[in-house]
DNA sequence: TTGATAACGGGAATCATTGTCAATAAGCCG
DNA sequence: CGGCTTATTGACAATGATTCCCGTTATCAA
């Protein structure tokens, strides 16, 4: 799955290990100040995630302030519950919108489907 | 719906009755070049598509160029279908996503729900 | 009509991301 | 083990969408 034209440097190896520690999606800048030991500059961390995108290894998404955050694939989807009001929130599983993801794409005949569920609600401490 | 502590003007006018001939989503930039000729400034436009925003009048997504783009909701509640390479938008009702949030917020103690699903998928023409 | 102030607009500022290019280091060959 | 070729790196500049700033203008309640 990984290209295999890329040589396998420092920096490579060093984003690679560590996007395997980290379960959540992190964007490009916080994964260079998280990383600031390894000593990889900034271009090659954009690089790097740019080249994994392409060849499938990290899912990404563009967050609300436009900023675009990947995670490795193959680690569960899950989706979140958040409180409006104080920010707590909850990540939760949900094979119905997986397959409800799958079935609505495909009937106007899209493919490759990813989708993203988030539900904002009051949570029982700020009622 | 629309926020009664806005004031009625000219460029804010322009802007709704622009959109409200629009049936695909628009970008800032492009909704600048195409009313020209009321003689709107840029940065009007990007606080009245912002306001109308909050307000739960547009609709926004991100593209694969970082570039918000937006289009008046229609009266249902209702979710997006949207191919990640031409932008192509499909709305749809999901009744079970109504359901699901429902269900799953009240199961965590949260109350008064919201919710957004967004599916991504490449559409029958950009495989 | 008038006064308070929300909205405007043009340009500067911001900030994530991409481009540039000389220096460096993988991977290869002998 | 060296030396060679060339992909990769990284500091910095450039880009481009969006937001900020602030003096001016327009709205609207009284």
């Amino acid at each position: 799955m990984s290209a295999p034209t890329k040589r396998n440097t420092r920096q490579r190896r060093a984003i690679i290990d560590f996007l395997k520690t980290r379960k959540e999606f992190i964007s490009a800048k916080e994964l260079y100040s998280e990383m600031e030991d390894s000593k990889v500059g900034l271009s090659t961390i954009y690089r790097a995630l740019s080249d994994l995108v392409n060849d499938g290894d990290l899912d990404v998404f563009i967050d609300n302030d436009g900023e675009s955050r990947f995670r490795l694939c193959g680690s569960h989807h899950h989706h979140h519950l958040l409180c409006r009001k104080c920010g707590k929130s909850v990540e939760f599983q949900a094979p119905e919108a997986e397959a409800l993801a799958e079935r609505l794409g495909a009937s106007e005949g899209f493919s490759e489907m990813e989708h993203r569920l988030e539900i904002i609600g009051t949570c029982r401490e700020c009622v």
